[in-house]
DNA sequence: ATAGATGCAAAGGGTTTGCACTTGA
DNA sequence: TCAAGTGCAAACCCTTTGCATCTAT
């Protein structure tokens, strides 16, 4: 299988690449098709899958919630979901102590931390 | 608004106080056809809404995989997902300071913290 | 009696797939 | 050239909703 680097994938990248946020298919859809007119949502769906199995992106798990990606190799780093505009930002840090409450016994491989609440731009529009 | 207290609402509630595990719509209805014949998957996901917004039931956050909800009612805590058993164990405590790596102007509404690993009884077994 | 609750089927919303056309290598 | 890639639309899956019927009060 030999893969094409095709107008539709080379702009899904870049918009990935300059997003710096997680995001859902629709999203790409709307930001990609600046770049390439015309663009299909099934295409949208396909190429987010070839990445993945690139390992160009990774899904992002957010708990009952829509998947979206995101470019893999980051830092380790968290994120915060806007009730309001349900835009998901990065927050960088890690401030957790997880081996504390991990019961005798059980060994940890990973953690998965999702704040919730009205982000800056939302706070300020709302006022 | 008064609520009746009908045989498909007493066979869901029941489901749920026996199950002692989340669940999910499908799984609601398949365990709660035995107590109520003829249950419609609409009538469960109505009732699943209605019994969230009593506070009966809570949804689960638990990243990448269906809805489920649980009975309410418990403590603070989080969960820790077994990568063997797929089991789902409660984790109590929660010692993380939210507010230190929150961005300046971001509002926090609540939080969801899931780890990952392999429990005591599938770390026993795997020796 | 009567408004709330139910079951069925149709409608939605998001994701996947079949197919003929397009295009990169 | 010609198979990978694409766009469109239909198919799917899960969830919600409209409506006639049923039922708890």
């Amino acid at each position: 299988m030999m893969e094409r680097n095709t107008n539709q994938r080379r702009a899904i990248r870049q918009i990935f690449e300059e997003a710096g946020r997680p995001l859902g298919p629709f999203e790409v859809l709307e930001l990609a098709k600046r770049l390439s007119p015309g663009l299909g949502i099934a295409t949208v769906y396909r190429t987010i899958k070839v990445f993945c199995e690139d390992g160009f992106l990774i899904p992002v798990p957010l708990p009952n919630e829509a998947p979206r990606y995101e470019v893999s190799g980051k830092a380790h780093h968290h994120h915060f979901s806007c009730k309001d505009c349900s835009k998901i930002y990065e927050i960088d840090g890690c401030p957790i102590d997880m081996q504390s409450i991990l019961p005798a016994g059980f060994v940890l491989k990973g953690h998965d931390l999702v704040l919730y609440g009205i982000c800056g731009s939302c706070a300020t529009k709302a006022k």
